[in-house]
RNA sequence: GCGAAUGUGGUGGAACGGCAUACACAACGGACUUAAAAUCCGUCGGGGAAACCUUGGGGGUUCAAAUCCCCCCAUUCGCACCA
């Protein structure tokens, strides 16, 4: 008998399974298939984390497991590559970022083989490459065509550090998401994708796919739809209203004051009759000022100003109120103005206590004394006409109403989310397709002109003013106008790694297609992906865009389901072992090939899957792996307790058949770690029972196969099985065999477990009670009490005595 | 502030409302060994003679609660002036 040596092993069955092309698709579209998906790596330069075999191996297991179940199996891989990491490690080294990246893949690519994923590797992809990002050109070229993309002068959020614009997603408490620099505001013009024109669908389908509910639930709260209405305020003394949006129409009656945000145009508008205009304008000019973070850190000191000569009047009093500018009411949602009731919103309310403005009680229920009551359902309207005893939930309709039959407001649904600002202003990033032309204005580069490269450039240091480095690729950028003829010039932007990681998930169902993102019968077949997973960081980035994309080539006829993804799970993140989250200046990060090196990657794939409960985070601990390394040394040396008997031995039928149900049902749960511990609890039996059948080791071994499936296919040829285990069939439990002779029931006296007592199987319910009762081992838990009531339930029979 | 999740031995964690602490890690004891490692076999929530106590704390529903309901406390993660 030989040691168990991991390192050949391995070695053996990767070369094996690549010379054999197991786990490539197959392309016949008759097979029932079954698309599995993780979130394709972006290869750092630190290569993999132990997270990201979390994920993998989790959907390798199901992948597995499927192709055993008899599906064509599509489980690809492939690198998200573009992005600010390696262009920043090349301004430091002066390596031109497609070597860093080609340098990085070849790394994540050797650390992933070595974790034998059944990935189909003939299917490969990165979206630096021409042949991938040609087709990311052509969907944005569509977008474009179909008006779903525009340029806008907008105020963006702008990294001080990277000197980038960054999209509402990528700022993180007021600070870049990547490298937490400073960010402030900065209008500059911007390429903008429309998705808020899908904004409704995007919550609405939600309802027709599986994903976990904390995802819908982000999203939905990330879309942030809400329903109102949209009022307009005369301006007193001008021919002239101002707009505000509200979803509280029926606080009108308590609208004291309105505030514009310091942004609102109405503000130059009326800049000859606003008396106090200097320090309005000073106002409007320490706002600008203000980061982000600024402005959300000072959030609770609520600052403004009134626009003094300036009184609106409310269309539900007929009374004049004045109208002021602050901060706290942004440009960017509903008008830009707002009707304040201090009386029931707690930002109105804190204003009026610092400028001491009227708060008026509109509905009773709170102490408007003591805090804004802000419950929009219960309550009695007082002090509003005809609104007068109502509950706000039946006067928000009603007033609508008035305000539609009156044409001073109509109904109105806002979103929170905004559209999205695809432009960056980097060198390692799709080059946005379009030419600039002095007589046309924006024009498409052509379709047969696809892909258009990135220049080779060396010098990738963004200019101060935050033009992209291409613009100093003059050769490139001046070029002729497609359309005219004309000089023009090209833009100089690059899209956000977000564009590529958008639509990948096609491209695998048809990598090597030159004339379309993929072919219609393949994407028909393998689309949606039946199976999605992936960090809960990417639910209102990656996954909403690539929703919205998906949408979107589902409305021109690219693809034929309105959903990407039908079904999406997220994985728990790994923690340090000190429990930390875990990074470089903590100094706790995990390097996974040393302790593939000592253990090998199938004990490291089972550690990630036995450490804890999949969907939360664990801290890492190297011991727990270890004992997932003596655990599979343990099933290696089951080779030597082989007897000469055959099929599964009768006292072994009950063991193995609640295994395999065990076992196959907590994957599909994505219970790894318990159906991890039942395959334990079976070898420790077998243990003790010192001996193990060749059909009985072979059902484990199918069981394990999914886990450590380099080990379960070595011990399978050792003992003579001539099929190998990646195409073998997943065993099935015979359900006759789950029912045991005998069975242990708990016995509770008052709801407290006393004792225990072996019963026959199969007895029905009186007769357990029956041979409970007069049992020797109850007796002195019940003798000289009045027996009440006896319960028997599944295996537990609890006497209520008195 | 709002929302969500989590809280169980020394540690990671199990447990359709039905025998709490499965399975591991660590620790301890024994066997094997000249010795160690590895391996195998045991012990392992508290308390103890037994009774009994124990799932962050307090209440409740139930024959029965880690699990359901209410009120607190703590930790983590989202969102954060969205009218």
């Amino acid at each position: 008998m030989t040691k168990y040596d991991f390192k050949a092993i391995e070695g053996k069955w990767q070369s094996k399974w690549e010379e054999e092309k197991a786990f490539e698709a197959k392309n016949d579209y008759t097979m029932p298939k079954f698309y599995a998906l993780i979130e394709f790596p972006y290869p750092s330069g630190n290569g993999l984390h132990v997270g990201h075999p979390r994920s993998n191996t989790a959907i390798d297991i199901i992948a597995r497991k499927r192709r055993m179940e008899g599906y064509n199996v599509l489980y690809p891989i492939g690198y998200d590559a573009f992005g600010l990491p390696t262009e920043n490690y090349a301004i430091k080294t002066g390596i031109h970022p497609e070597i860093v990246t080609e340098r990085n893949i070849s790394r994540f690519r050797a650390q992933l083989k070595r974790l034998g994923f059944s990935f189909d590797w003939s299917r490969e992809i990165s979206t630096t490459d021409p042949e991938y990002y040609k087709w990311t050109q052509w969907i944005f070229l569509k977008l474009f065509e179909k008006g779903l993309a525009y340029k806008a002068e907008i105020p963006i959020n702008f990294c001080t550090s990277c000197k980038v614009g960054l999209a509402n997603e990528e700022v993180v408490d007021g600070v870049c998401e990547r490298c937490g620099g400073e960010v402030v505001r900065k209008v500059k013009s911007q390429w903008m994708l429309k998705i808020t024109e899908y904004a409704q669908r995007l919550i609405d389908d939600l309802d027709k796919v599986d994903f976990i509910e904390k995802v819908k639930t982000q999203q939905r709260n990330w879309i942030g739809r809400s329903e109102g209405a949209e009022v307009d305020f005369k301006l007193d003394g001008f021919d002239k209203t101002l707009r505000i949006y509200t979803t509280r129409p029926d606080t009108m009656f308590g609208a004291t004051y309105m505030v514009v945000s310091p942004e609102h145009p109405v503000i130059k508008e009326l800049e000859d009759k606003i008396e106090n205009i200097e320090e309005v304008k000073d106002y409007q000019q320490k706002a600008a000022r203000k980061s982000d973070f600024e402005r959300s850190e000072l959030a609770k000191d609520k600052t403004g100003v009134p626009l003094k000569g300036i009184n609106a009047i409310n269309p539900a009093t007929g009374k004049a109120i004045p109208v002021w500018t602050s901060d706290y009411v942004l440009m960017g949602y509903g008008t830009g103005a707002i009707m304040a009731v201090p009386a029931h919103d707690t930002r109105d309310y804190e204003f009026a206590k610092t400028f001491d403005l009227p708060i008026i009680e509109v509905i009773k229920g709170g102490d408007v004394e003591k805090e804004a009551y802000t419950d929009s359902k219960n309550g009695e309207l007082v002090n509003s006409g005809f609104l007068n005893g109502l509950t706000p939930k039946d006067a928000i309709p009603k007033m609508i109403d008035f305000l539609e039959e009156n044409k001073i407001g109509t109904r109105k649904v806002n979103f929170k989310l905004r559209d999205w600002v695809f432009s960056r202003q980097r060198y390692w990033g799709e080059p946005i397709p379009l030419v600039h032309c002095e007589k046309c204005g924006w024009v498409p580069v052509p379709y047969e002109e696809l892909p258009l490269k990135l220049p080779m450039i060396s010098d990738f240091v963004p200019s101060d003013d935050g033009s992209s480095p291409l613009a100093r690729a003059t050769d490139w950028v001046n070029t002729t106008c497609p359309h005219c003829g004309g000089p023009a010039h090209r833009e100089t932007d690059t899209m956000p790694n977000w564009a590529g990681s958008s639509w990948y998930f096609l491209r695998y169902t048809d990598p090597h297609n030159d004339n379309e993102l993929a072919s219609k019968e393949a994407l028909d077949y393998w689309l949606p992906v039946d199976w999605y997973n992936g960090g809960m960081e990417h639910t209102t980035l990656h996954l909403l865009y690539s929703r919205f994309w998906h949408k979107f080539l589902y409305d021109i006829g690219v693809v034929s389901t309105p959903e990407p993804y039908m079904r999406r799970t997220s994985h728990g993140m790994v923690l340090g072992e000190n429990g930390e989250k875990m990074s470089k200046s903590r100094g706790n990060v995990i390097n996974p090939d040393d302790l593939v090196d000592e253990i090998g990657a199938d004990a490291f794939r089972m550690y990630e899957m036995f450490m804890g409960a999949f969907d939360q985070p664990i801290p890492w601990s190297t011991k727990g792996a270890r004992g997932c390394y003596k655990f599979l040394d343990r099933v290696w040396r089951l080779q030597e307790m082989i007897c000469d008997e055959q099929g599964i031995r009768d006292d072994m039928k009950f063991l193995v058949h609640s295994t395999i149900k065990k076992v196959g049902e907590d994957f599909e749960r994505m219970k790894f770690n318990t159906a991890i511990a039942a395959m334990m609890s079976f070898v420790n039996e077998v243990y003790q029972k010192g001996s193990i059948t060749k059909d009985e080791l072979t059902v484990l071994l199918k069981l394990l196969s999914p886990v450590s499936p380099h080990i379960a296919e070595e011990m399978n040829e050792n003992i003579g099985n001539t099929q190998p285990l990646y195409n073998a069939k997943w065993p099935e439990y015979d359900e006759s065999a789950l029912v045991e002779d005998n069975v242990e029931i708990g016995i509770q006296v008052n709801g407290k477990v006393k004792t225990r007592i072996m019963i026959k199987n199969g007895l029905d319910k009186a007769e357990i009670e029956k041979l409970v009762i007069e049992h020797d081992d109850v007796k002195p838990f019940i003798e000289g009490k009045t027996v009440r009531k006896v319960i028997v339930v599944k295996n537990i029979v609890n006497i209520v005595v008195a």
